[in-house]
DNA sequence: TCGGTTGTCTAGCGGTGCTAGAATCGAGGC
DNA sequence: GCCTCGATTCTAGCACCGCTAGACAACCGA
């Protein structure tokens, strides 16, 4: 057996190499020169080894996307552990947030904006996107209000954190008002 | 000069075939299926023609782009037109929006989320996409608040309801809250 | 009717995601 | 230690992509 255990962890590792690998290439130079013939080269294999791991290239992306969502999830849930108001909370949750899609742009938009090929708001949703959506309601449904469901409170301002992440990124917001932005979306949409 | 004129009459017509061909090809199938033998197929002339009017596919999609602003801007301006309380008219600009995104996704694809070698936020954005902010400025600076510059407000509510729209349709979002999640949206944001 | 310009097409470039079938490698039996 | 055979990896190629050079045809003005 011992064999066949080595011959798995070969595996293993090597379908971890390609994942990290098509994240760096992705955050290096975006997601269209991640093609999987350089994805190829760089992973030392020919192309068609990249198919024995994964269905196709939406796969790797949908595998780049549930480590971002681990990654997210764990941001979101240190910036909120260290802050002492529920206010202060949700800023840090905010700025976390916004934070990850500004260092992370290859890993957010395997996420949310490239078709990843993973289901959401679903029972067959991957754990690891039902985690980060546990990790926002975890801090906003302390300030959700009186009569509001906290899971559609959550949807709402996650909605709009992803707004200003992805419009702010594009170039489509003024870059020097990010910050009044997110007070202005704390202060307004937090009830505390 | 008469044959001049018929020539550019003809190539006019020609480019608006070009983009409203483009257009509804990418609302039917969307735009991964728009491409440039397809739409030159459509049109009934070769793919080179397609060069002679554009760039690029890029600027297709940037053409398209502009269309879309002008109708969003205008159905959201005819929206507020009809609502009575400030309120209502953000509500309607909201609903509006929203409704502009979903019936209207490859318009809004090409606006928001496809690259279109638009610019934005920027003294070069091209004027349709300001008339676009326009539309929204003109109801919201009502409803901003005291000391909170009108601009940045409407940043904000843009991208929120950017955000839900995008997520919404991703399938990210559950469907049935659409219309709680815009009321809660209304209500926290906007200061009436 | 002809000459020349203008416009359009055919054919092809290098690239993409993906795969069939050949070739190679290595584990296990003799 | 060699040899067989199955698993693994590679080479080569598919159909398609955006885009363009150069051949060709059509049309306008003289």
């Amino acid at each position: 057996m011992s064999v066949q255990e080595r011959k798995q962890r070969e595996l293993a590792e090597r379908e971890r190499l390609i994942v990290a690998t098509a994240r760096e290439l992705a955050e290096q130079q975006g997601w269209d020169a991640v093609t999987t013939r350089r994805l190829a080269e760089r992973i030392e294999y020919s192309q068609p080894v990249l198919y024995s791991h994964f269905r196709g290239k939406r796969e790797i992306i949908g595998a780049v996307a549930l480590e971002g969502a681990t990654e997210l999830a764990a941001a979101v849930r240190a910036a909120t552990a260290e802050a002492g108001s529920p206010r202060a909370r949700v800023v840090a949750l905010g700025r976390a947030y916004l934070d990850f899609a500004a260092a992370n742009p290859a890993a957010y938009d395997a996420l949310f904006q490239l078709d990843g090929g993973l289901l959401f708001a679903n029972e067959a949703t991957p754990e690891p996107l039902k985690d980060a959506f546990a990790a926002l309601l975890e801090t906003l449904c302390e300030v959700a209000g009186d009569g509001v469901e906290p899971g559609m409170f959550t949807e709402v301002f996650w909605a709009s954190l992803h707004g200003l992440a992805t419009l702010g990124r594009a170039g489509r917001l003024l870059p020097e008002d990010a910050e009044p932005r997110l007070e202005l979306l704390v202060d307004r949409l937090a009830v505390s």
